[in-house]
RNA sequence: GCGGGUGUAGCUCAGUCGGUUAGAGCGCUAGAUUGUGGAUCUAGAGGUCGGGGGUUCAAUUCCCCUCACUCGCCCCA
């Protein structure tokens, strides 16, 4: 550390920045509260194997991405690679299966320790909406319809598509799996490396892939669709139907497939190609035996999560800041009283800023720079009269205004 | 973890085929205006040329390593 630096991959959520993420969040909790999504803030960290044993011991995240360490009492402890396992962890804990159905919108720093890149971090932020102890489907179309309607409200929307699929039950998906695995086999010898790894761990992942040799192999390979029985068919129709109804415009994807695990059913991500190779912007599926593996009663459950720094920067519009009030006082008589002004403007729901040095044209400097509405300037001569100089720092025009008068005042300017 | 690109002032970038005091714009500070911002003018501050090592009489420039950023692979939000 010759430097002094943040560590790789993590960044300052300073200026613009963090005007964008708290801008990105506002909205999805808004969003959320209006669809019945209540708040949950579980810890960011967990015991590992809540993450392990819910991702997969065989997922990219567990094997290689987790922030991991023994603390001092000698437990295995992780950072959260994501909500859905830490979520999952506190319906249980907490006894909540009495409340069923449940939904939860979080938001957060996630870790994960990967090499960094455009709209990649190890520390990253995200948002993410979960409906536990719906076995239906119209848990999924809701969830779904929630993750457009904040792109919507972000105003990209249209910048983005959805993609969607389904995995089909788990007893579907063995089937489909097993499929897989004969038909890829038989072509072991055209895979690329990866895929012949993943041939191993993860066969859905070879239907994904970008490799062009790999591609002309899957062009040919089974759909999950011819695997899917009855049951996991009308599930997906009647999903497909949901969005339909309420004009969610959605793209087949048969190569959709989910890294981790615990996926069954819907699978979907809205993604850009706006934001380079990290396309997905909200990403989720159906994980109805996930609650049971951690050792939960049997729930069903469905989510998505959003990486705020990707939707931030396709969300360019800086939320406009509110213009505030400068407060310019002119000596120690005029700070004292200042600072009680001041006060009383603040309780009155003013935004007033008062620099705490410089002179008088310094000030108005920054006030200028600030976008200030107007500035209030109090100097000898004001306390002398009982007034302050209101200036509009729009037209340049200013006025005297006795001291009760200054809400009133401001209220006009600012209507 | 693997491959490519980049790293010069707070920011965006010139520049040096290896040579003496490394530049611009914007921003910052001060003054013109001892109590009036935006525009203009003047002056000023600010750089171990990412860090370490090597080659050389001499390295910001060439070579190696390292760190960070960036693009892609893997994977994912």
């Amino acid at each position: 550390m010759a430097k002094i630096q943040s560590v790789r991959g993590t960044h300052d959520l300073v200026g613009e920045t963090a005007a964008a993420h708290n801008y990105v969040v506002a909205a999805a909790r808004d969003c959320a509260h209006r669809y019945g999504f209540e708040d949950i803030d579980p810890p960011i960290f967990e015991f590992t194997p809540v993450f392990a044993r819910t991702m997969g011991e065989g997922s990219d995240v567990v094997r290689k991405e987790m922030y991991s360490f023994t603390d001092n009492g000698g437990e295995d402890i992780s950072l959260r690679p994501e909500f859905t396992a830490g979520i999952c962890r506190a319906f249980i804990s907490g006894g909540m299966q009495q409340n069923l159905p449940l939904k939860f919108f979080a938001h957060g720093p996630a870790f994960r320790y990967e090499r960094p890149q455009k709209g990649r971090q190890r520390q990253f932020h995200q948002i993410d909406a979960e409906i536990l102890g719906v076995e239906g489907p119209g848990a999924d179309i809701e969830i779904i319809t929630l993750g457009a309607e904040i792109l919507h409200d972000l105003g990209i929307l249209q910048a983005c598509v959805l993609d969607l699929n389904t995995l089909g039950d788990p007893e579907s998906r063995l089937v489909y799996r097993d499929a897989l695995v004969t038909y890829f086999s038989d072509h072991k010898d055209k895979l690329s490396e990866d895929s012949v790894d993943r041939l191993g761990r993860n066969p859905l992942r070879i239907l994904d892939s970008k490799d062009d040799g790999d591609r002309k192999i899957v062009a040919d390979a089974p759909l999950m669709a011819e695997f899917l029985n009855p049951a996991s068919a009308d599930f997906f129709a009647a999903v497909c139907e949901g969005l339909d109804t309420l004009g969610i415009a959605y793209n087949l994807n048969q190569r959709l497939v989910r890294g981790l695990d615990y996926y069954t059913h819907t699978a979907f991500e809205f993604v850009t190609d706006a934001l380079g190779a990290q396309g997905a912007v909200i990403a989720g599926g159906r994980y109805d035996g996930l609650i049971k593996m951690l050792g939960g009663p049997p729930t069903p459950g469905i989510g998505w999560a959003g990486g705020i720094e990707r939707l931030g920067m396709l969300a360019a519009h800086a939320p406009v800041p509110v213009r505030p009030i400068a407060f310019v006082p002119m000596g120690d008589a005029a700070e004292r009283l200042a600072l009680k002004l001041c006060h009383g403007l603040r309780r009155d729901g003013f935004t007033v800023d008062m620099a705490f040095r410089g002179n008088l044209s310094r000030r108005l400097k920054r006030a200028n720079k600030q976008h200030a509405r107007a500035a209030l300037i109090l100097g000898d001569d004001e306390i002398a009269k009982g007034v302050v100089t209101l200036r509009d720092l729009d037209d340049g025009g200013q006025q005297d205004v006795a001291l009760d008068d200054i809400a009133v005042h401001l209220r006009k300017l600012l209507a």
